[in-house]
DNA sequence: GCTTGACCTAAAGTGCACTCTAACAAGTAG
DNA sequence: CTACTTGTTAGAGTGCACTTTAGGTCAAGC
């Protein structure tokens, strides 16, 4: 089974079990052979905490987003906190990579434009 | 003069120490003491190589980017081509974020929800 | 003349987030 | 029965990007 939900949510088994491990994933059933069998929905878990992890949350904070979780609805104010924290920072992580892109965006018009005039003068 | 370029471009004295060494910046003139003594343009440099570096691009690329603009107009093809790659890869991974801000900001309204609820029911 | 502080080098160390290894168990196909 | 696949564990190893350490030099101010 942990096959099957590395190849769904792109994580590989390795990284399932050290998440697992420290605690971002909850401990799954077993089977009688003693292997993971997970719930259907561990996969819309995995892929906010990629989004998560895509962003740049650090691991420590997932863990501790993961732990109140866990803990259930006396968590909600503090988790609320943390994903607004983090909200904020992306928004301006957001602002400043299209301002990059721009910058990109520049630089190469401006490559053109070097090709273009050595091929000018070439002729 | 380190300290100075350190504090104008965020980069921190042994960061731009590294950075030389690694090839990512041009070995500075020394004064008669052996100090570095940097062209005001370097601070253009760091800000494009703070750019390259917030987007992802990892430092082995900066270095060959760093190393063909060190080479001259023979690299510009060259350049342009890592540049353009790397600006649709940024461009694909500005809307991968914008979509999880709206995660985010959904999971934030849900969760403000449930605060009312709660407070709801309390009445 | 001595202290302070900024600078120098080469090399070792750090923290993050995995990623791999070794050695083993159990179920499945031929 | 044997080979193959998929799984298990604890713990060591990896790659990236710095960051710190150790052991110095040098110029300016008291």
């Amino acid at each position: 089974m942990i096959g099957e939900v590395a190849e769904k949510s792109g994580f590989a088994v390795h990284t399932l079990r050290y998440y697992e491990k420290i605690g971002l994933l909850p401990q799954p059933d077993r089977d009688p052979g003693g292997r993971r069998s997970y719930d259907r929905d561990i996969l819309v878990w995995l892929e906010f905490l990629g989004r998560l992890k895509d962003f740049g949350m650090p691991i420590r904070d997932r863990v501790l987003y993961a732990k109140m979780r866990a803990e259930g609805d006396q968590t909600i104010t503090a988790r609320r906190a943390l994903l607004s924290t983090y909200r904020e920072e992306l928004a301006n992580h957001i602002a400043s990579l299209t301002e990059t892109l721009g910058v990109l965006d520049d630089k190469i018009a401006i490559y053109d434009q070097v090709a273009t005039a050595k091929n000018g003068s070439r002729k």
